[in-house]
DNA sequence: CGTTAGATTGATGCTCATCAATATTAGTGG
DNA sequence: CCACTAATATTGATGAGCATCAATCTAACG
């Protein structure tokens, strides 16, 4: 998938952008004229309800591209709020169009990156509407887990997680306090601890038993 | 979405093909030869579990395009099983690739496919993450509602909608039982009636009070 | 050193899953 | 055309998981 990406943005690139966390990078219904990769930070991707909730959507890694929506439907349907500083790359939305004339590796490069979004979601919906929260979160982590270490970013034994309970809360339809709780109980039993921005996996079998209600092999997934 | 598929499918067909309520169209892992637009008939699209438990992804309706997973990444990530009989565009998936190349309109609309679904996706996770049972339905059926409306399957204020309780209830992350009470509170209510096959909404406006926990407009969408 | 964002912990009760029957409908073969 | 079977829908009872409310605690920061 980075590969992909990668390939995407090359020679297209408008310039690189840093910005501060807290930073709303794409708002829900805006037409930015910008579309983004991630070259360094994290962030969240949610939509907002009405009544003040969100729904975290994704958490954003180095090489996610963002944009999607407005690339292809003109307008975003999610906001992208950075959690730490993030280094971006930058590219007009408006060329986006001459991609699919003559560019053709790189319209299939953004098919396939549609393609992928609609397969994680999907994992995810399968998470939040068939498991309980331990099992969520098991399984947010593993997956978390795999593709920073795959980016190269574990070290000592940790990979950086610099969100908030509540933005896990908020990713797995659960509340914050029962998210607490459980993180509690699952660093209580050495499974894994989540503090300080960093995430630590301390018993990878139990916590892919824990996990792996579906059908999935545990070895390594290609799109991860 | 429905105008983007069908100039997809132009000319670029090998056959139709009918298949009989229960057909397994596609299955997860499976590397499909064929992909598929649907012209007649409904189907549901899920993902399984090993425990035995399925999450349903999307309710297939006419005009949906089957097979993007298959047609990007090789393999099926989720399974597609007829609930009626149904009457199906067959495309070769191999080629595919050749609408990168030189067949920009196609790419395009086969790029929009695929983010489109990644938004509804996206959609149903927020309902299915942030909203109690009664909210979920009511936000399925409108959703529903008005995509089968808009196929001009509407009938003395009534659309076809062939599927199983346990379906929805499999859609929205629910049990059997609790949707069933749920709906039963609804068509006591005269919100709604879902039987025989067919949903009859009997309380437009209230039922979209109850959906409506998030910030989209009432209107037609376009999207949808 | 006060202020604020985030994490933690306890108490309470509602929503919803689960178990278990029974009812209904549809489909099948004699 | 009617017993027989299987699939689906319905209803009641029970309790677990989780949301919610309300404090308190910790750490970062100007």
């Amino acid at each position: 998938m980075s590969a992909d990406e990668v390939r995407f943005m090359e020679g297209f690139k408008i310039g690189e952008m840093s910005v501060d966390p807290g930073t709303t990078l794409l708002a829900e219904g805006q037409e930015s004229p910008w579309i983004y990769t991630v070259l360094e930070g994290q962030a969240v991707q949610y939509k907002s309800l009405s009544t003040g909730r969100r729904q975290i959507i994704n958490f954003v890694l180095p090489g996610d591209f963002l944009g999607l929506h407005a690339a292809m439907m003109g307008e975003m349907k999610h906001s992208i709020e950075a959690r730490t500083r993030m280094v971006l790359c930058v590219f007009e939305r408006a060329r986006v169009q001459e991609v699919f004339h003559g560019q053709p590796a790189r319209a299939q490069a953004l098919a396939w990156i549609a393609a992928v979004e609609s397969h994680l979601l999907g994992e995810t919906l399968v998470s939040v509407g068939q498991r309980n929260a331990g099992q969520r979160i098991a399984w947010a982590f593993l997956r978390l887990w795999r593709r920073l270490e795959a980016m190269g970013l574990e070290r000592d034994g940790m990979v950086p997680l610099p969100f908030r309970q509540q933005d896990l809360a908020e990713a797995l339809g659960l509340s914050l306090v029962h998210t607490n709780k459980t993180l509690a109980r699952f660093r209580q039993a050495g499974l894994c601890d989540w503090s300080g921005g960093k995430l630590r996996i301390g018993n990878l079998a139990a916590l892919t038993g824990i996990a792996l209600v579906d059908r999935d092999d545990p070895e390594q997934r290609p799109l991860m």
